[in-house]
DNA sequence: GCAAAAGTGTTATCCCTACACCCATGA
DNA sequence: TCATGGGTGTAGGGATAACACTTTTGC
């Protein structure tokens, strides 16, 4: 069974840039390509739309397809479609990012990608397509969005200390913040409630666990 | 001759929404579509993707071909899939936002539509298929710009007086801007110079004239 | 001379930044 | 008792915001 067109129609795909963090490292997913172009090489989970599919959709079925992840973040970045991008035919690549919160991060290997690993952002193996640029692309928008918008804390566990959390704007940010600062304004926000818990953690004082009031609620700030 | 493939592919498009200022306000370009679907609807000036073209570079083609504008700045907005918004087949459409000085403004429509025409931004007819979705969405990205970078230049003449300038901050912000502070933090950037010359534009004091020291720079302020 | 827009400085406030010491715990 | 990270306040500087009058022109 064949489709056919009176013009030529390029093929499309969604693509995901997924960020967790993980040992102190902002942390990327990627999937070992089975088939050709690439095979054996590193790429973005992603695929071909469906034909009556949704692009949001389409993202959230290849990811949790390729890598068992699911119920996470995710927004459009850009779309990319260079016509020489992918050798087999014309391909338009619509990208996404998401984020996952450092507690679900477990993956599950489907059949469409011999393999699924999270990889350090400052330490990626080479990449198929043009998946480098969607990567790097997908650092600079977050990291700027870390600067106006609450998005950071969709990259948080349910509950958490002031000073994870502070880590976890340096990463983004490349540079240390002061302590008290932080706290200052972090918690001048007004998103942020103590649990009343507290988390011991080695041979020093307790910390805090605080949660955020509305986790889903994404709020622009500044 | 028809083209063939082993899957169902989907069209692609882009779509473009061009602001520009006139009579102090801000206005968007439209064509009236000569065919169905929505054929006498206006419309954003787009079209398909030809199978070896670029994504910008069919925006950029198809706003010529339909309205005669050229040389513009051009910058990709969102990607629009959702599976029922094109009645004749499934259609991606990639947009793109672009701006053009009101110096720049004259149109020569083409074949592809009936006609071409700006309109005030807050009196737009009924749009075909999810454009006004599309214009909504281009024209909080550009008041969002406005913000922190200069972007805005683009939409400005070659020359241009500081009142006439702060009256277009004034329009994308939807609200007053102070005229002191306005002159003190635009000058303050440091991209504009004096030309020497001086309009005269009715009983009053003449207004000195500015230029843009890069015109083409886009730098992110703040 | 009068109407209309151009042009011009100062002050108060707020926000951001810099900065140092005590606290609670485990070993 | 000592090492470790948790927790806390204040003061100075820079940017922002509020605010009113004089100048130049056309009629």
């Amino acid at each position: 069974m064949t489709y056919q067109y009176a013009y030529p129609h390029p093929a499309v795909t969604t693509d995901v840039a997924v960020f967790t963090l993980q040992n102190q490292q902002l942390q990327l997913l990627l999937v070992r390509r089975a088939r050709a172009p690439y095979a054996g090489s590193w790429a973005l989970p992603g695929g071909f739309l469906d034909i009556r599919e949704d692009l949001e959709a389409c993202a959230r079925r290849e990811l949790l397809e390729e890598t068992g992840v699911s119920d996470l973040y995710i927004e459009q970045l850009y779309t990319f479609g260079h016509p020489e991008r992918d050798p087999r035919e014309r391909v338009i690549s619509v990208t996404y990012y998401a984020l996952v919160p450092s507690d679900r991060t477990r993956l599950h290997p489907g059949s469409d990608a011999a393999d699924a690993a999270w990889f350090a952002i400052d330490d990626l193996p080479d990449l198929a397509f043009d998946h480098a640029a969607i990567i790097e692309l997908a650092r600079e928008r977050l990291a700027a969005k870390t600067l106006y918008s609450t998005i950071i804390f969709q990259l948080m566990p349910e509950t958490f200390t002031l000073s994870e959390l502070q880590s976890v704007y340096e990463i983004l940010r490349r540079e240390q913040l002061d302590k008290r600062n932080f706290r200052k304004w972090i918690l001048g926000l007004d998103r942020l409630e103590e649990t009343g818990a507290k988390r011991r953690n080695g041979n020093h004082r307790p910390a805090k666990i605080y949660r955020v009031k509305n986790p889903g609620l994404i709020e622009y700030i500044r």
